[in-house]
DNA sequence: CTATTTAAGTTATAGGCTATTACATTCGCG
DNA sequence: CGCGAATGTAATAGCCTATAACTTAAATAG
């Protein structure tokens, strides 16, 4: 079985691994136009098989959206873990942080089938995909770097992980060119990260003191 | 001239304002459904008109698409501006900030159309999509209810917005309905409320600091 | 090692959508 | 009233999704 194949080998009928070459050919096609630029037609010819040919793997062009959306998250997750190993001067949710900025700028089309569209919420708890979204959600919350006390981590990986993508979407949608660019997307990720630490140092402090007045 | 006329009256040529009937009808559809929902030969029908009619008035798919999204952003300004007025013992900041949430999730398709597509990016400076999205920005600033301090008003303002933005995605994307649950939205919102009315504050007094310390 | 089942691909085709072209009707202004 | 511009229609081309019926290769059981 010749893996990830990304044309099929004239004279032959079958293509050794259609599915996988449809998954990283429609990631490329979305990279630019998001949704809207994966055609299971174009992929098909792109890989030299009949149109129909991708309907064997994929039941419709929502289930081929579904698998290159957890596809997308998986790359994210590698990313962001490579960016939070990477020894640096900053924090690993500062390199978390950078990483996923980058990410949601630089690979805008991804970025909006991954956090934008219906695909996500439409999966069903268990599915490849919702796995993949909540692993890469593990990962803010292991950058966190926090002890664990109770629910104060995924709250606050939480909010930092909402604010991150709101400042993509606000600068993929041109926010940050006019009277407002005195603050660029990176000096508000930093913010948005260091008010995160100290809240986060805050809670904690809070929530041990509790716990030793209850006891 | 018959204004925003669902439905052409039979036996005449002329719809009246089709253009507008439009806007609206593509509107209503893309609530639930997002972009994908907005299909000009179903809203031609429905409105009683031959396919190609709305031609007359977009030049393409596109461009209705902008003008659908030039009005949402119209009608989320207004929706914001009454949220603001509503006498209430919240701050403006908060009413507008919960405002948003409800908009985001309730009106989800369009919410989607307004933040999350490719539209409004493309959308020439000067447009009146541009426009429309600018104007709801000011609001945001307006909501700050903080003194002219040269550009921290507007770097506060894009610092919530992106937050309540983030916030609405990840809510729709599922994201607090895990172990992550213990923070609902309402509460996150409120964090950020305060946390920006925190941090404006203390900004501002700095800002006024450096300026008596440097006269 | 063949026989049969199953996975994977093909051709043909139906139906939906966008968009254009050429033609028809009405509105409004001189 | 008449003419031009605006608006709407019918016909059609081209792209896309999806299904049905058929074909080929691979896998597996006897």
């Amino acid at each position: 079985m010749r893996p990830h194949l990304a044309r099929k080998p004239e004279n032959t009928y079958h293509h050794g691994d259609l599915r996988d070459a449809l998954i990283k050919a429609a990631l490329r096609e979305a990279e630019q136009g998001g949704t809207e630029a994966i055609s299971i037609k174009a992929l098909a010819k792109q890989l030299g098989v009949s149109q129909p040919a991708p309907y064997r793997h994929f039941a419709d062009r929502e289930a081929l959206l579904a698998a290159v959306t957890a596809e997308a998250f998986r790359q994210l997750s590698a990313i962001l873990r490579a960016a939070m190993a990477k020894p640096a001067k900053r924090s690993k949710l500062s390199q978390l942080a950078r990483a996923t900025l980058d990410f949601g700028l630089q690979r805008n089309g991804i970025y909006r089938l991954m956090f934008a569209s219906r695909t996500v919420s439409c999966a069903g708890k268990g599915s490849e995909l919702h796995e993949a979204t909540r692993e890469t959600f593990a990962l803010v919350v292991e950058a966190l770097e926090a002890p664990a006390v109770g629910y104060l981590r995924e709250r606050h990986a939480l909010k930092i992980w909402a604010a991150l993508h709101g400042v993509v979407m606000l600068a993929e949608q041109g926010l940050f060119t006019g009277e407002a660019a005195h603050a660029t997307r990176e000096e508000l990720v930093e913010d948005f990260v260091n008010e995160t630490k100290a809240a986060l140092a805050v809670a904690i402090k809070d929530a041990r003191r509790q716990k030793k007045t209850g006891a």
